[in-house]
DNA sequence: GCCGTTTTCGGCCCGACTGTTTTCAGTCG
């Protein structure tokens, strides 16, 4: 439903439609998209989905042609008009609705090939306000998308951000969706403070992994950077105005605006260099973000929360949660050793969890239906399993696996076996395609199971590369709620699983859940941040993650005694 | 198309950079 109203906000645009009646349909849509209950629930239930901040009598009525016939009237007729392919136009970077409705009604275009083929055949020349610049502009677009979607994972973009922070040096933060830890980063966002900005701009685009300069201006400079092409945008402003720009530089965008509505609300105007009065344009803030909060009346809130889903009000009502944090994990339960697939011993996963100052660690090798990576049968896990409790590096090494679930929702190693180990992740790793009816089966049956005490990553997408997969999530986040099994967060940086919808509203279901790497590989040890991240996106305090725990009450609430 | 501390009508966040054209529209964040 929201992936409807964001197409239906994208045509509308195309076809020059009333730039706040589009905007309308994106909130819906965004409201919609992390809305804890199920739309078809409410409307089959009869509940008034008007209630939904952002859906009105139009939207509402339009969600339940959605929920009888899988669309509606205003979408179909657009469609007519515009065939569904040059949605995509709108993913070209420096390609807009203005310029995309004057292409397809000159040029009848409608798929990116033609678009390229236009541009080559320098054909968009002809028409108004458009000339080389643009095609090649088009061109290089094109390219880009078609090579990374246009999108990059969070501990790349992060790497990215680190590096260049430290060769433009000084005041440099990084700001953007890397600030607030989206799971996937469209481009890295540079704020310089308080130094010569033409002199660090000029800097910046001479940076030898800088491809392509974008723009460069005064204050602010992009350019695609590395064989990638990731997008950077440098930003320079002077000191007193650190707070505000930080802040507009973060966003996210919808947060900005609901703060920007507020500030209006008060009298005052806010913008990245500072937060003043309306009538006298005076100053009243703007040298810490939260000084610009505390004025509009808020609680500082931290960048995970900034997505507008409900942040302000928390902030305004001082209801905030006091978010989880990296020092608050004690032990990292979800591990590879070269017994599986790992590419370290047993002994050297373990000095590599000590020398991160954690309390425990458990070793989580592969079950035998993973037979590629070389996954433990009965005897062997048990056998490991001793091997593991006799280590003694000075952290306690808690004996474990990650047994897969197998397509009928039978665990692949036999009961008696898994009792003898002290921590059970149970995942899925084959037959993905299962239709949800057979998945939720498959995941209910896993939980049930009396040695299961964590489902790892539990909706097995792979960013930009594979979908979760289809089950009820709230059934199943019900179930383990009930059964006192952990749902995993899982902080590789190619998984994140769950996002913060799934884990704000397992949350409110009662679940408690555990961070884990699933490394295999020392190094990966430290994605453990970008799995806190993920938990402080979805509102999780420590006592929400069983990890955070002391070892001694770590082995109660595993039944480890 | 939505919404209500002034509103059931009339508002709806704010600024930088580029290209093409001679004053600004389009795009982006």
């Amino acid at each position: 439903m929201a992936r409807l109203l964001g197409e239906t906000a994208d045509l509308l645009e195309i076809s020059a439609e009333d730039s706040f009646r589009i905007r309308s349909y994106r909130q819906a849509a965004a409201a919609i998209e992390t809305y804890p209950n199920r739309i078809s629930d409410w409307i089959r239930d009869g509940k008034d989905i008007t209630a939904i901040p952002g859906v009105g009598k139009s939207i509402a009525a339009h969600l339940m042609e959605i929920e009888a016939r899988g669309s509606f009237d205003r979408r179909d007729k657009l469609l007519e008009k515009y065939p569904p392919t040059v949605l995509e136009f709108l993913r070209i970077p420096g390609l807009g609705p203005k310029t995309i409705a004057a292409l397809i009604q000159h040029f009848r275009i409608s798929t990116l090939n033609e678009l390229e083929r236009l541009c080559t055949d320098q054909k968009l020349r002809d028409l108004p306000r458009m000339g080389a610049k643009l095609e090649e502009k088009i061109l290089k677009g094109i390219a880009h998308y078609r090579q990374s979607a246009g999108r990059f994972l969070l501990n790349f973009a992060t790497g990215i951000a680190e590096e260049l922070a430290a060769y433009i040096g000084g005041d440099v933060t990084a700001a953007g969706s890397v600030r607030r830890g989206k799971e996937t980063i469209g481009d890295v966002d540079l704020l310089v403070i308080g130094q010569d900005a033409a002199q660090v701009l000029a800097r910046f685009v001479k940076h030898p992994k800088v491809h392509e300069v974008l723009a460069h201006g005064d204050n602010k400079a992009s350019a695609r950077v590395g064989l990638e092409g990731i997008q950077v945008d440098v930003r320079a402003l002077p000191t007193e105005s650190f707070g505000a720009a930080l802040q507009y530089f973060t966003g996210s965008k919808e947060h900005s605006i609901v703060l920007r509505q507020r500030a209006l609300r008060q009298g005052l105007t806010l913008n990245e260099y500072g937060l003043a009065k309306v009538d006298s344009g005076e100053r009243v803030a703007g040298r810490t973000e939260a000084e610009i909060y505390e004025t509009l009346g808020l609680a500082w809130i931290p960048p995970e929360l900034r997505e507008n889903q409900g942040e302000i009000d928390a902030a305004a009502n001082g209801t905030l949660p006091q978010l989880i944090e990296l020092a608050d994990i004690r032990g990292d339960l979800h591990m590879h050793t070269t017994e599986s697939d790992g590419r370290a011993t047993l002994e050297e996963m373990a000095a590599a969890n000590r020398a991160l100052g954690y309390e425990y660690l458990c070793i989580t090798d592969h079950s035998k239906a993973l037979a590629m990576a070389n996954g433990l049968d009965e005897k062997r896990a048990i056998a490991f399993a001793h091997r593991v409790r006799e280590l003694d590096l000075g952290i306690h090494v808690f004996s474990g696996l990650e047994c897969d679930i197998l397509r009928n929702g039978d665990m692949d190693l036999a009961n008696d076996a898994l009792a003898e180990l002290d921590f059970v992740i149970a995942s899925i790793h084959s037959h993905m395609n299962l239709t949800g009816t057979e998945m939720t089966e498959r995941l209910l049956a896993a939980i049930e199971n009396p040695h299961v005490k964590a489902i790892g990553h539990p909706t097995g997408r792979i960013l930009l590369h594979r979908e979760s997969y289809a089950y009820e999530f709230e059934t199943i986040a019900r179930a383990a709620a009930r059964r006192g099994v952990f749902l995993e967060i899982n902080a590789s940086p190619e998984r994140l699983d769950l996002n913060q919808t799934l884990i704000r509203s397992a949350k409110s279901l009662g679940v408690r859940f555990v961070i884990n790497t699933d490394a295999h590989h020392p190094r990966h040890l430290e994605n453990m941040r970008f799995g806190v991240k993920m938990a402080r996106r979805g509102w999780l305090m420590a006592g929400d993650v069983v990890n955070t725990l002391p070892l001694a009450k770590f082995r109660q609430a595993i039944g480890n005694t």
